[in-house]
DNA sequence: AAACTGTACTAATTGAAATAGTACACTTGT
DNA sequence: ACAAGTGTACTATTTCAATTAGTACAGTTT
């Protein structure tokens, strides 16, 4: 379900968390449903046990899971937390415009580029 | 004239590279003028030669800046490289816009945010 | 010759990330 | 009550990349 790149310079840490915001915003992990256990979770992506409580802690902290002690990791509901996820999406999106206008692309070729990724999408 | 996070996570070697790349796309370094030399950079950026040294090597590596023993780096008026960086921008945009998307943002409001950015650099 | 360039090493240091291991508190089902 | 599952909280250790430190060599310019 989330694809680990162990070589990656990004944490795999920070993997499992963006990769558990994004099957959210999928519709894959739907409101409500519980997350694997921390154990289980750690065999299946062969990583320690505590990489994925650090992903489930930075995740509650955010709002995106609530874990209850004894009961196990769910996904939450929370509209405020979906709004943040949105925003800090926006948020990165438009750093990554304003790096693409420093080397050089123009409005008009980011908007092409933009339409020209939407056409992928809807081949598919 | 490049601003450097000495907190990054992203090394303080990528950071140069990328701002002298970004500086060229600027127009603020022309083709063929010459670099700070290594030591020089070195003094200005408080980091190690070594650092500077390896930057310039990668920067050389793709064509972007010719360095000559006893002389000094030059800005390289090599037009692929030019080509090769406008190609790369355009890849890494294309990442950005994947995963903006992956986190629940459409095309139309990828457009939107384009568009608006465009109006923030024309302000200034 | 002196003073500047880039280049090429090795060694040491630093810091973040991940692992290993253990322990504790809570819930559920038997 | 008990066992087996949950999340949580630590400390110690390991690993690895990035950076620093130091030195040396080769070329150019004056």
């Amino acid at each position: 379900m989330i694809q680990l790149d162990y070589k990656s310079s990004v944490p795999i840490c920070d993997q499992i968390v963006n990769g558990i915001i994004r099957l959210k915003a999928l519709g894959i992990l739907k409101n409500g449903s519980q997350l694997p256990s921390v154990r289980q979770l750690a065999m299946q992506l062969s990583v320690n046990p505590n990489t994925i409580q650090k992903a489930y802690g930075i995740l509650e902290t955010n709002g995106i899971v609530c874990s209850v002690k004894g009961k196990g990791s769910f996904v939450s509901d929370d509209t405020a937390a979906e709004q943040a996820v949105l925003d800090r999406a926006k948020a990165n999106f438009l750093e990554a415009v304003a790096k693409a206008r420093e080397l050089g692309l123009t409005t008009d070729q980011l908007t092409e580029l933009v339409q020209q990724s939407k056409e992928g999408v809807d081949a598919k």
